[in-house]
DNA sequence: ATAGTAAATTACGTTAACAGTTTAACATTT
DNA sequence: AAATGTTAAACTGTTAACGTAATTTACTAT
């Protein structure tokens, strides 16, 4: 039927074309293409994605209320440049938010999160010894994972939302050395203690893995 | 000077359209006039407003990153339905970043923050006695004074988001009667922990009046 | 009378054009 | 040569119009 294929086809491009101009851009600034301070002009975006001024407008706004970029009337919007201090209290609220959802998590532990702690414990153990693997992917799906075990789509979507922003200001993308492998040894023992229930322990591991972060990201940025 | 004029003037007019749009429409949703379910069709608003259809476009994007709109694609956008289990979620986290707001503040308070705080705790005594006073008032000064005492902008302008959002969807304006007094007198103890740098203190009592709110309105929303 | 279909209406998605402001370059004057 | 005034270019803010998809209405045929 004609129907069929019209309507994969119009699912395809139902999306609104703010929405992929916005995940270009948000991509863009989170692998640092575009840097604090970049001004992003309506005009030279609309020309270079072949599209006109208003998608471009809406995705920018949007990037705007959660301060990635920022807007002066009538002269443009550029790229946030952010304070250190921003991030350190980024960083707070992180460990808050994160001890939190690893609480609820290990409050509401079943035997099919059980199930899927296990298997991501495996993985994380081969990335260890393999030494590597994708930590990247490894740390999504820990995140994920957490998220879904803590039971608050609200709380994961505020922490996906806070650690872009760190990332996005603070190059953490390629992150240190001897640090992934500890992050992972750290999110082993959160998920071991989420695991068994123990909501203190979870509770307790995430404030010191988050306060490690907080270090490594500070020494580094001393530099 | 003409100079001073011209800039008070533009002052006054550089704020667009679009800002003037999203206060109305916020407002008109945190009152109520608008519920949940209620279409917000372009055209009808732009009409109401006498202005184009874009500065509104622009507000209700930024209502939609916030989820006090949600816009169904072709379709157009409809204030948000919310459940009640959202709305725990969102007590949770409130519960977790106020307190955490509330350690802040006692971790860094001086004599000046100190002298604040016993103003307003004057305050709110002078309205436990007259019987009432501007209740709403004294909720926000005490919001203020809190985040500014935490010394971390950005998660006092978290915790004023999230209590706008419970705000828009709870109903929670006009709150129970024997509500008020009581939210009054746990600011107050949450005050005089902070005044005396009690940390642990601060922060449970916090928890404690989160958790009573939280109680008060799932005992409300439920008749 | 009902069901199915076609036309008209409605409302969003996008584009293009216009208006007003700011920035920058340039010329003029001291 | 420096400073100031003027002009032109660039860019955003806003409007209006067009295209398209979806819904509703009206009409026709059974």
């Amino acid at each position: 039927m004609v129907a069929r294929m019209a309507e994969s086809w119009t699912q395809e491009d139902l999306s609104p074309i703010r929405d992929k101009v916005y995940a270009y851009l948000k991509d863009a600034i989170l692998r640092g293409e575009y840097k604090a301070g970049d001004r992003l002009v309506e005009r030279v975006l609309a020309e270079k994605l072949n599209i006109s001024r208003t998608p471009i407008r809406e995705a920018l706004f949007r990037l705007e209320t959660q301060r990635f970029v920022r807007t002066v009337p009538r002269k443009g919007v550029v790229v946030n440049e952010i304070t250190q201090a921003e991030i350190l209290e980024v960083f707070m609220i992180l460990a808050s938010l994160e001890s939190l959802a690893a609480r609820l998590a290990a409050q509401k532990v079943n035997d099919e999160i059980a199930g899927d702690i296990d298997r991501l414990i495996a993985e994380i153990d081969a990335a260890l010894d393999n030494g590597g693997g994708d930590e990247v992917e490894l740390n999504v799906q820990y995140n994920e994972l957490i998220g879904r075990a803590a039971g608050n789509p609200k709380l994961h979507e505020m922490l996906v939302d806070l650690k872009d922003y760190v990332r996005a200001f603070s190059n953490l993308s390629s992150a240190l050395p001897g640090r992934t492998k500890e992050a992972l040894r750290e999110h082993k023992d959160i998920l071991g203690a989420i695991r068994n229930g123990e909501e203190d322990l979870a509770e307790s591991f995430t404030r010191i893995h988050l306060e490690k972060s907080r270090k490594a990201y500070m020494s580094r940025s001393h530099v």
